[in-house]
DNA sequence: GTCCGACTTGAACTACGCTTCAAGTCAAGC
DNA sequence: GCTTGACTTGAAGCGTAGTTCAAGTCGGAC
């Protein structure tokens, strides 16, 4: 198997070794082994990092995300903190929403300044 | 006109005075006058810091905002930052979604660990 | 006119998510 | 066998968004 070394994960991955190693303490990643000092990663860390990358988009913690990649059906805390995460999540996406209107809208009203549009401000309240 | 203290403005807006004082030396708000040292608002000033509530809840930062307060309709780079902006949030409202509906999932899957879980991952990834 | 308590200030501290740095190790090419 | 340069480590530093603290200042009730 062709393990990868860390500037190949962190190319691959479009981060920086320093991050690699910062969420491997954190425990969000491991490498396969070592070659002498130096990591080595199996291929499969590229799918994890991925993993953890869409986590941290939608406003996971790493401490949060650390605690997931461990997490087993059994773990009926973690299935809370994941329903309320779906909700906090829905909240967000229409907070979102309201906010990328009034932003469009923005983008083409006369209001000096901006922000005393009114139909900017009913947009956001 | 009946001015609000600091104190008053703190339990309206849900800010800790700490954080008005510091919206204040960001340019984010700023107090109708004193009264001796003491800051007093113009009530007007509870629909700016929900403004930036909201603003800061999209994802602007401080830096951000306050650019935005004090911009006009003339300001061509202003209209292009918040045309961008929405971009990246009809982006960050699918990953959102896509972020939502894994959890909905994960909250009544049985893969060990979780993360493994082929529908969650085919969800986010 | 004196005291209390809420305000004032700047500076230092916090948490998060990294990056940067200094000092050291090691495999490989010459 | 020596140099090079990419890696290693822990510690310190950074930007954001504030909070906390110490020391000082007042307005207002008594």
């Amino acid at each position: 198997m062709t393990l990868l070394d860390i500037a190949e994960v962190a190319e691959k991955s479009g981060l920086a070794p320093s991050a690699l190693r910062f969420y491997e303490k954190r425990g969000l990643v491991e490498p396969a082994g070592r070659n002498g000092l130096r990591r080595t990663y199996h291929p499969d860390v590229l799918r994890r990092l991925d993993l953890v990358a869409c986590a941290r988009g939608a406003g996971f913690t790493i401490a949060e995300i650390a605690r997931f990649l461990v997490a087993t059906p059994s773990d009926d805390a973690l299935r809370a903190r994941m329903a309320v995460k779906a909700t906090e999540l829905d909240d967000a996406i229409a907070r979102l929403t309201r906010m990328r209107d009034s932003l469009r809208h923005a983008a083409t009203c006369d209001h000096v300044p901006l922000v005393e549009c009114p139909d900017f401000k009913a947009a956001i309240a």
